[in-house]
DNA sequence: ATACTATTCTTTACCGCTACAGTCAATTCA
DNA sequence: TGAATTGACTGTAGCGGTAAAGAATAGTAT
């Protein structure tokens, strides 16, 4: 390994103290003309990067973001993390990446990890409530700032965050199927999240608004994977009078769902439509384009950056905000669609 | 903030040593079990968690890798992430992730900010050649691993890598479409890097050993973006004989193109056979299922993260490898498929 | 009893950088 | 002319940790 290039190496250089070097670079005001031209030379010549660890060290702050998200594989949360990457580095922070693969000791171990790295603030979609509370609620008297996106759990972190209207998501898919002129429609579950639980109060909700029955075993068990969308449709086509439209609780369970649909023999929309939430990219290239209920993940992305890199900023607000993202419906075919 | 807990505090509420505490902390030989004991007691009552900062400082080694890809919007890149991050967080390596935008000075900027934060390694999916070749050299001399994954550009720059055979990529789809009985097959290129350039050689290769004939003007200029295939498709559409199949130098390209196909009123397989590359997240459940040539992102990454790790471990190979992951076919319906 | 060797700690130095409190000469002020 | 001020720099300490070498106590060999 070179000699590595430090200011202490350029100081000496220069016959000046590397508080004289240091002042400089962080442009002091105390620092003559002359001194200060001959210093960035000697750093332009020997190609002088600062070592981030040691001004970490002694400023206390890394200008480093930890995010954890379930899943890196469907783009959902990638999407979001777009929006992060965008804001972060045009501040000047960086991003460090965690999955957490929907398990909350990775969750925990993750976190953990991060507060080792001394982030400054964590971007986090937790995974199922109960286990974290307490570590989460530590966070802030470490002087680590957080912002939960997505998923509402942890009702008693007191945190910034960026959600979206899952009710209205949920009222919004299923009072489109019902204007669609379906009669039975179903709902798959997502998994045991208050995300997805509003999203099926938002499915109740519409129902009851519009007056149209549903029966209690059209309400089944799903998850967040296209797998779980795929099983649970299997258990709806079994019923004897079949449903005619099914409300998915997110993008990759509905594709599931159609993939299970398809294989029984049956077409989208005409014997069943379908609608999913979260509108993931390539939604609309689908065998059958896919009707969803959908918000911006780079704007949550976003507004989570903002909302984390103001609160570790040098004046934080003094409550926590939470941001909504409006959820709108974007209609294809797979839900009968325009041409229905 | 709460008092942050160091060793410090808990070698003073001990009334031992710092250097004890961190040799227990580090499993070192020569300290007592009464005190170890105490010790480790002292931990667990304070949660204390080691500022890995610090410990970077020291030791020389972040124990973080860094990665910069060029988009973070299609999955392809962030399958390899997900693959990468599987074996870093394994082996406690985090993952500092940068997006370059396609930008060659964005790149720089970014691994200029990852050699500040002293990250041991970087995984870098580089854009088009020239400009940061000279900084891709000094990375070694600056005692940090180099992997570069699925571009092929720097030819000059001594590291390990992880491509694809994307001649053999090119030459597997068009005999594909040869197989397919088409006769007048072109091909949308890729940016102008070498890999993109690969796979046109591949068509070229595949369309000259079956002694098959293509006009020029079949080879059209394109990109990676869905927009890019999108016009190139158009260019291709406005040809007198009109072309009876596309190899398409990526899918979301290919997706694109196909997009132009059906707003001109004609039908994928049956009027042009489309063939993409990269195998992309649900190209299986398109409109029509696109035919891809595909490899395993997820080993891709893997694969990247082991080079990279064992690289920067305690004895490096002296030696510069390259592992190719083998692409192999996946034959859908915008080819003609099986069913044609 | 004396010297030698472990065993178990402690002391010191340093990683690269910044904050804070000087120092020292050249002005400015009264 | 002497004191106070200003401008341009330097010295020291410390961020939290580790490595290397030294010291104190106990145990063993001679």
């Amino acid at each position: 390994m070179a000699v590595t290039t430090t200011m202490k190496r350029i100081a000496a250089e220069l016959g000046v103290s590397i508080t004289t070097v240091s002042k400089v670079l962080n442009n002091r005001e105390d620092i003559g003309h002359a001194t200060r031209a001959r210093v960035l030379a000697k750093v332009a010549e020997l190609g002088y990067q600062p070592n981030a660890v040691a001004r970490s060290l002694t400023l206390r702050r890394t200008r480093t973001l930890g995010v954890v998200i379930p899943d890196l594989m469907y783009s959902f949360f990638v999407e979001v993390v777009a929006g992060l990457e965008t804001i972060a580095s045009a501040r000047g922070y960086g991003l460090l990446l965690c999955s957490s693969n929907e398990n909350a000791a990775k969750e925990r171990a993750e976190i953990d990890l991060l507060r080792q790295r001394q982030v400054d603030g964590i971007v986090l979609a937790s995974v199922n409530a109960s286990g974290n509370t307490d570590l989460l609620k530590r966070l802030g008297s470490l002087g680590i700032g957080l912002v939960m996106i997505d998923r509402d759990d942890h009702p008693a972190v007191k945190c910034d965050r960026v959600l979206t209207d899952d009710l209205k998501a949920g009222r919004l898919a299923t009072t489109h199927l019902i204007g669609q002129g379906r009669k039975a429609i179903a709902h798959i579950l997502g998994p045991p999240i208050t995300h997805a639980k509003r999203r099926a109060d938002g499915y109740r909700a519409a129902l009851k608004e519009h007056g149209v029955r549903a029966r209690p075993e059209w309400i089944v068990r799903g998850g967040f994977m296209e797998a779980d969308g795929y099983g649970a449709m299997k258990k709806l086509l079994a019923l004897k009078p079949r449903v005619d439209a099914v409300f998915v609780a997110n993008d990759p369970a509905a594709i599931g769902a159609m993939k299970a649909i398809w294989e029984s023999g049956l077409r989208v929309p005409e014997d069943v439509a379908i609608v999913g939430a979260g509108d993931i990219a390539l939604g609309d290239l689908l065998r059958v384009p896919l009707t969803t209920v959908g918000w911006s993940r780079d704007e949550q992305g976003k507004q989570a950056a903002r909302l984390l890199l103001d609160r570790i900023g040098p004046e934080p607000s003094d409550s926590f905000r939470t941001v909504v993202i409006p959820p709108q419906l974007i209609i294809r075919r797979s839900s009968g669609g325009p041409a229905a």
